[in-house]
DNA sequence: AGCTTAATTAAGGAGTTACTTACATGGGCG
DNA sequence: CGCCCATGTAAGTAACTCCTTAATTAAGCT
């Protein structure tokens, strides 16, 4: 596939289930390697594997504590998507302007930040 | 990759910038092959390969008229796909939730379409 | 029927992905 | 130092992706 830009390289990290789990259980909080690797019953390298698709997508961000490697979550990566899928869903000229301006209005009275 | 549950299939069918622009191509109405394939270089095949891509995820669908295949864009697979971004953004505990209720309440008073 | 147009199918090749096992790295501890 | 632990790297393989060219199907035209 070779994912050349941001985009497709965000999109074919999400497209395997296994790297989408891997995202799940992040979402409950950092984890090491071998938490993340333990409900699944393949080899360790495979799941470091996993874990470089997705931090080279900007998805997790790895840090080193001794010898062990926390993974952290990164949601800035799903933004653009999120723009890219509302923007094909049609949302914008609909649906999510008028969400939007609702919230701004929302924002701007005072007693709702 | 192998695309095995429609998800991965819909996000596989995604990583693609050929088949990100077809799409968005088609959000301007519906398309024949001939007229898709016009703005890139590759030969008409790779654009009938990329076309059955997206629609074994759902994302097009092909009527035949004659000897044109009219391809027309379908939403219905990206609203998977941004339920599953939006959840992993956090956006159901902190933004979304609100904004749902709001539109709600607009949509529950008469005169709001 | 024969030719053109529109599109798909078939076959194949270069490159990539997702896994495996075996080995290497590097920190903590006796 | 020597050993274990948590992880990464290397090398290899089967399957897949994305593209190609050549042949095929199917509809309309003369």
């Amino acid at each position: 596939m070779g994912a050349q830009d941001r985009l497709s390289a965000v999109f074919a990290a999400l497209a395997d289930p296994t790297r989408r789990e891997i995202l799940s259980r992040l979402r409950k909080g950092p984890a090491t390697v071998g938490e993340l690797a333990e409900p699944f019953e393949m080899s360790r390298p495979a799941v470091s594997q996993h874990l470089r698709v997705l931090e080279n997508a900007g998805l997790i961000e790895r840090t080193a504590t001794a010898q062990w490697r926390t993974c952290t979550l990164r949601t800035e990566p799903l933004d653009d998507v999120a723009d890219w899928i509302d923007h094909h869903r049609g949302l914008w000229n609909e649906r999510f302007d008028l969400l939007d301006e609702r919230l701004r209005d929302l924002k701007g009275r005072p007693g709702n930040g």
